[in-house]
Parts: C-alpha cells; sequence; structure tokens
DNA sequence: TGTACATCAGTGAACGCGCGTTCACTGATGTAC
DNA sequence: TGTACATCAGTGAACGCGCGTTCACTGATGTAC
C-alpha cells in the first residue's frame, strides 16, 4: 500500500484546473478525485472523513484497521488534514460512535412505535436491537463491547445517548405494568436493565462467535426473546 | 522502560555462579533472578511464561499490553527465548485461552454440584458465571469477547471446551425438565443457549461498561437470573 | 481598478515509538569413546 | 580417566513495519484600501 501517490496525483490535478485521467483504484486508494474545499466549506471534508472512517469500520471489521492514515488515503487528502477537523484519533471515533448510537436509536425508536401492545413492543425492540447488531458488527462491538477507558469513570457522550435509548425502553415495560401485562411489583428500571443485559448478550455472542455451532441463528434470538417475554410477564391466572 | 538491562545483569550472574545482588524491581522489569534451565528441563520456562502472560492479561487488563517484549522482560529472558516454546504470540495467547477455560470449566461445575435442585443450580451457575468474569474481566474478555479471526471458520480448541462447558448446562436443564421444574415443550440445547447468552449479557456489560450508572450491580445480576429462571420455568398452577 | 495582505485548506517530510519476528551466535552440560 | 563432541537453553542485534502526531510550509481565494 504505497501511501501517499494518490495524493501526489491529486495535487497535480488541481493545478492543471481539470479532471486528470482516473488513477486505478486498488485497496484503499483515493476513491475519486476530490478538490479542495471552497473557503469556509472546510467542514465538508470533516463529515467526508466521517463518512469514510464509519464505513472502513464497517468494511474492514476491525477497529485497529481503521487509522489515521488509513482514513487520510480513503479520503484522499494527506493525514495531517485530518487533525484540521479532529483532535486525535480517539476523537475521530467518538464522532463516529455517535452518530451509530443516533443510527440505534432511531431503529429502536421505529420498532417500539410499530407493535401493538407492550410485550409485542418489546419483542419487535429486541429483534430491532440484535438485527442492527449484526448488520453492523463492528459498530455494535465499538459501542458496546469496547474495553473500557480506564481514565474515564464517567459515561461518554456516546454512552449519554444510551441512557437515552434506555428511557424508550424503561416507559414501555412502565406501559406494560400498567396494563397488567407485565409483573409490576418489581421495579421498572431494573426489568429494562435485565431485558438489555440478555438481548446484548445474544447480539454479542452472535458478533464475536459468528463461527460457533449455534444452529439457526434467528431460533437462538427467538428463543432468548420469548425467556425474556416470559420472564418478565405477570402471572397468567 | 529500559528493554534488556535486566537481561544483562542476569547473564552476568550466571557466569559468576552465585545470588547477584537483587535489581531494583520497577514496573515490568523481571521479577526475580532467573537460573537457566537444566538439560531436559526446558519447558520449566514454557510454563512460566504461560503464567506471566496470564498474570500480565490480568493486570494490566489490556490484551494489547501482552506483547511478546513485555513478556519476555517480565519473564526475565530475551523475547527469541519465548520462541522455544510458542510459536507466534497467537499460540501463546491461545494457550493462556484455554487455561482460563478449565478454570473457568471447574468453577461452573462446582457451583453447579453444590446447589439442590435444578432451578437453585440455575441459579448458582448463573452467579458462578458472572463472578469469573468480574474476576478476570480481561481473560473473561478474550474468551468471550474478542474479535472473530476472519481466517478461522471453525471453533478453535478453547471454544471447544466451552461446548464441553455448555453440555454441564445442557445437562442441568435435562434435569430440570424431567422433575418438571423447566418448561418441559422447548428444546433443551435451545433452552442452554438462552440462558448462556442472558448471563453473558450481564457479564459482558458489566466487563465493557463498568462506569455506567448501573445502580447496584448485585442487584442487577440477581435480576437477570430471576428473568432467566421464570423464563424458563414451567408455568406454575 | 489595481494591489498588498490576511486567511484558509490543505501538503510534505519527518519524528520517535513499540511491535513481531529472524538469524547467527554462545556457553554450559551431558555423553561417547 | 580424560577429552572431543553433540545437544540444549538460551542471547544479542537487527530487520522492516505501520502507527499517531508535529511542524514548517504552500498556494488559492477573498478583502481592505
Amino acid at each position: 500500500m504505497r501511501s501517499g501517490s494518490g495524493a501526489r496525483k491529486r495535487t497535480v490535478s488541481t493545478a492543471s484546473g481539470e479532471t486528470p485521467p482516473v488513477a486505478p483504484n486498488e485497496g484503499f486508494a483515493p476513491s475519486r478525485t476530490r478538490h479542495r474545499a471552497q473557503r469556509g466549506q472546510g467542514q465538508v471534508l470533516r463529515d467526508e472523513i466521517l463518512a469514510v472512517a464509519a464505513a472502513m469500520l464497517a468494511d474492514t471489521g476491525n477497529e485497529e484497521a481503521v487509522s489515521i492514515r488509513a482514513v487520510a488515503e480513503r479520503v484522499g487528502v494527506t493525514p495531517p488534514s485530518i487533525y484540521l477537523h479532529f483532535a486525535d484519533k480517539e476523537a475521530l471515533l467518538e464522532a463516529v460512535c455517535v452518530e451509530s448510537f443516533a443510527a440505534f436509536d432511531e431503529r429502536i425508536a421505529s420498532a417500539a412505535q410499530a407493535s401493538a401492545g407492550p410485550l409485542e413492543a418489546l419483542r419487535a425492540v429486541g429483534r430491532s436491537y440484535v438485527e442492527f447488531a449484526l448488520e453492523r458488527p463492528e459498530h455494535y462491538r465499538y459501542m458496546f463491547m469496547r474495553r473500557p477507558d480506564p481514565e474515564v469513570n464517567a459515561p461518554s457522550a456516546a454512552e449519554l445517548e444510551t441512557i437515552g435509548g434506555l428511557a424508550r425502553l424503561i416507559e414501555l415495560v412502565r406501559k406494560g405494568q400498567a396494563t397488567g401485562a407485565i409483573e409490576p411489583r418489581r421495579d421498572a428500571v431494573e426489568i429494562s436493565y435485565a431485558l438489555w443485559c440478555a438481548t446484548h448478550g445474544v447480539a454479542a455472542l452472535l458478533v464475536a462467535k459468528p463461527y460457533f455451532p449455534w444452529g439457526d441463528h434467528h431460533a437462538l434470538i427467538e428463543a432468548v426473546i420469548e425467556m425474556c417475554v416470559r420472564g418478565v410477564s405477570s402471572d397468567m391466572p
């Protein structure tokens, strides 16, 4: 991966002012010819960096492969340009993470709304949760399975988003308790956390051990969801 | 961290044939004076490397910090010595992982045996499972949360150990079904996998997000376990 | 209307780092004769 | 009983790599006078 060769070609093209012959696009070489942003439009590059970092996280399936250099090369700029828009590598990945949480939250919210009845809503939310994890395993990994930063003793911005998402779940549980479908004597927050744990469990194991002899993934997911729903339901008369 | 200085001192001491003044033991400097192994006792070093690698995984809480160089330095040998006993870094970590699984399995087995009744046994197993994860989070992470190696499409030796451990759980579930305590119409394997998922979920979230505002960890663990037990129990008359 | 200047979006080259791994070597110890 | 030799458990120095980050610079574009 000959770093920088693409960037050099691009510079020449900008000087000539017209589109150069398309360079062979191998591996992570710049995906298209960039033009320097208009004045005041520096943040265009910021968005592009963010999009590329997110795509690389999804494609490579490996947080470590998302290096400053690799992102820069794929965007078609030099590594120092990244630092014009993000303080350091961690800030870049944190920004990706915040976007992932937004997408995740949106998915969960629409699943909750589309369902009739609180128990069915719980099932739908569970399914959407695991689906998201399986569609974007490396995003999910970064959001929920990453090693905690020992320097940070408080929830990050992204984690506070999680809490926001959890608020939806708690609300759902309370609604279920109000209608009598869900065991009313336990704390709604505690029930919600327990549901989250179980759902995370199946998502995380499928992400971490895709080659394990699970049998049918779908059946496993449904089994976990049913166990949860039974586990939090009121005793039927 | 001046690599190698300890090793040099050690060589001198071996030549002199008597214990040298103890070198200041700062950071990961060699923890004690080593003597070259007796003839035919080369595997003594192998065990020591394994123990140190396991300890470093536990201490540093970071798989990446367990580098060949760091392990060698802490053992008190030079990096190439590692290769006399392990093919490469991955083989070393895999060996650590196999040992972790053995300890884990032993813990689970004794929890299962010490309990009266299948449902109480399920609870005990769940508690032991999470306890192990919280005691040795980085071991747990390496065992169950590591990124899958894309080159490996089959379960590793360590993962086959997991299957062995699961066999115990499946047996427990079958026993519960036989006594009528556990829902008999569902497949015992499916129930076991679902229980594993949920238990993994609480362990993994506590490992990955220790600073999250969980409230009381113990209460959370019990809530998940109770939800599971309710979820797999027979409907009571 | 022309020109000096400030601003902005980047570049290019280099920094020091720690890593996994390799290779030729050493020196103590046991063994065959 | 002495000595040459094979074996074994290591050493020491170096390899090439990719990484995050920094620093002085460039060149196009807008703006003040």
